[in-house]
DNA sequence: AATTGATTCAACCGCCGTCTC
DNA sequence: AGAGACGGCGGTTGAATCAAT
């Protein structure tokens, strides 16, 4: 049995609102107040309408301060650096911009960033696509990859793809066998902290600045497996950033890759401005990713990525962000972090 | 000018977490 | 403790609008 319903559906108007009723709720409301009940209000006003309507009107609306349209670049840079990082968290996003609803962001996202970002992608060429596959049939072990595919949420692979695009601009190696849980998890928050780590004096030592960073770029850090101990992830981790880690004797050169622009190649992806050329080899990542899609199904079946066995860090992880947001302060942090920049 | 397909975006739906009793 | 009410959220829908043919 499901949960009533929050409201008379038969008694209640659809649709869109009439100016009529847009001014009834917005004087009551500012009279009034919501009263702190949404379904009561609806009845006070005399108003033919849903409670969850009548917010949903009001908080997208009618409430003051409200911004439709006209997002500038850098909005639309706020935007894809949270959702490249937490993903579809609305709300948490729209906190970020002032005077901005989750619902516009979420269907300026859908209808013209997405695209933006994504659409850029070469095709594939259909010989590529048949040696991959031969490649993953030789791999695995001949069964059907639907029966074994681990469904990933619509969100987490665009994300990857964000990340493909972003690592392809910045020359982070990358290779079929890489799996995506060895990516660089860098994003111009984490960035930013890095740098202030390295430069504040009482960073005793490079691991600190390590630690911090990567916390930041990845607030929902999710567990390193039992198979890999944290200083063999530390060492993956810089070894796909692109720089050597402190433990292998190395020098940290951040700036090789991830200070090397993140801002500017989103801006470059986002308005299609060639200050960063995608070249053969990036091309050929993504059309990787191309081939996993169609090999597998549209639906994000990745066998490549469960027979790494990271699979489930990544699915309770940063690509399923929604208890750890409530739980991590440092997402919870992004607002004062934001407004530092 | 008419038709068709694509795009936009306001609004709805249903799930989930929290609060209250 | 647990059941119900409510708020909040993200995903989806569909009517209106725009663009291409």
């Amino acid at each position: 049995m499901g949960r009533a319903p929050c409201c008379d559906k038969a008694n209640v108007k659809k649709g869109p609102w009439s100016a009529e009723e847009d001014a009834e709720l917005k004087a009551y409301i500012e009279e009034h107040g919501t009263g702190g009940n949404w379904i009561a209000l609806p009845h006070k006003i005399g108003l033919k309408r849903c409670g969850k309507s009548c917010r949903l009107r009001w908080l997208n609306y009618l409430r003051p301060n409200i911004k439709h349209g006209g997002f500038t670049e850098e909005e639309d840079q706020i935007i894809c650096s949270l959702y490249i990082s937490i993903g579809s968290r609305w709300s948490i996003i729209a906190a970020q911009l002032p005077g901005r609803t989750d619902n516009d962001i979420k269907n300026y996202w859908n209808t013209k960033l997405k695209k933006r970002l994504l659409g850029k992608r070469k095709e594939s060429s259909r010989s590529h696509r048949l040696h991959l596959k031969q490649a993953l049939d030789e791999e695995g072990d001949g069964t059907n990859h639907d029966t074994h595919s681990q469904a990933l949420s619509a969100s987490a692979l665009e994300r990857m793809q964000l990340q493909m695009q972003l690592q392809g601009l910045c020359n982070v190696p990358f290779s079929f066998y890489n799996p995506p849980a060895l990516w660089p998890k860098y994003h111009p928050l984490g960035d930013r902290v890095f740098q202030t780590q390295l430069t504040d004096a009482s960073v005793a030592t490079h691991e600190t600045a390590i630690d911090s960073a990567q916390q930041v770029v990845f607030p929902m850090k999710p567990e390193t497996p039992k198979s890999i101990g944290a200083n063999m992830q530390r060492e993956l981790d810089c070894s796909a950033l692109g720089f050597q880690s402190p433990s292998s004797g190395g020098t940290l050169s951040m700036q090789a890759c991830v200070a090397a622009g993140v801002q500017a190649d989103l801006h470059s992806l986002l308005y299609c401005k060639s200050t960063s050329s995608v070249g053969d080899e990036e091309h050929q990542q993504l059309a990787d990713l191309d081939c996993y899609k169609e090999i597998y199904g549209e639906k994000e079946s990745t066998d490549w990525w469960t027979t790494t066995g990271f699979e489930d860090k990544l699915l309770m992880g940063p690509w399923d962000s929604a208890s750890a947001l409530h739980s991590d302060p440092m997402i919870q942090d992004y607002a004062p972090r934001y407004e530092d920049l």
